[in-house]
DNA sequence: ATGATATTGATAATGAAAATCAAAGTCGAA
DNA sequence: TTCGACTTTGATTTTCATTATCAATATCAT
């Protein structure tokens, strides 16, 4: 049976068909890691990637999910640390997240009345808005999995200021 | 008569002196310097102090605008592009911001509801909240300032995402 | 004034992400 | 199927903002 990944890559080579772009082995693989996640790092999927599949550089990690994003199958985000993660948006609507600074978690959500009110704020101050970043940090209630986790020698920091 | 900055700088000097710092000609500059803008990078600080005073190593001012960062007198802004914005919040309440996509004009603002919501957000996730980042991006009505400006090269990308 | 301690500045080091470019792969046309 | 124009890959170098080094210099409590 036609899995949600083979959906996907025939998708992927129609779109890259019309940018007279070419479907290979590499971005099917990379394509396919980065469906199984979330949200994760380049180096992060590298790693990833190289536990199972055959080796594929590290510029060519890049490069694709950089392809993902301009396909609206990916968004580039930037929680706290210093390194680009991207977010899965395939299938996913508009959402904004919460992170936790002790084990990292990353919970989507979406406030249609907190979205209403920044197009209120950026009306009152004479802007056309297009955009906009919303990011909740804090910590978890969740005992099982925050808890005991990373107990970050790295704390995860996120925005320390606000 | 005592100015604002000559205040700030008695200030800075109790502040420095409970840590065990000292008071340098280079703090007193990059402070000076400093509360001048609303938000700055550090490059452009050093370009700006440079004009109009000896020159002052790029890697003081870095110390120094993180010096501040760390007595409350600064913070950490990461505003569409790659370099990191130091917004001078002397003085000021807690604000989020407004960033014009196309002349690069940083607008405050405030809004006690999403503030509320955010809260809400988080306790309904389960999250204990410390801290936020909320950034809108669009393009401002300045038609004065706005339109003739920066017919940016770099387009001043901010969040091309969410 | 003096010395223990902190700071400066020139420069090297970092690290994530992008740029290079020759070798290899893709795919539409023949 | 074959061919070649065009794209992609991977190894590596480059970029660029920010931090780390460290010897020389400045600050300040006593
Ligand atoms: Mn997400
Ligand atoms: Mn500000
Ligand atoms: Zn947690
Ligand atoms: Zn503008």
């Amino acid at each position: 049976m036609a899995t949600e990944v083979d959906t996907e890559i025939t998708h992927l080579k129609n779109q890259l068909a019309q940018r007279h772009l070419k479907l290979t082995r590499q971005r099917e693989i990379v394509l396919d890691a980065f469906l199984k996640n979330d949200h994760i790092t380049a180096e992060a999927l590298y790693q990833q990637i190289a536990k199972t599949n055959a080796h594929l550089g590290l510029a060519t990690i890049y490069r694709t999910l950089n392809l993902l994003c301009e396909l609206g199958i990916g968004q580039e985000r930037h929680f706290g640390d210093n390194k680009t993660t991207f977010d899965n948006v395939l299938h996913k609507k508009h959402h904004d997240h919460l992170i936790c600074y002790k084990c990292g978690k990353i919970v989507e959500f979406e406030c249609s009345e907190i979205e209403k009110l920044q197009e209120e704020m950026a009306d009152k101050h004479g802007f056309i808005l297009q955009n906009h970043k919303l990011e909740l940090y804090g910590y978890c209630k969740d005992i099982e999995n925050c808890e005991k986790s990373i107990t970050t020698p790295t704390p995860a920091v996120g925005v320390p200021t606000s």
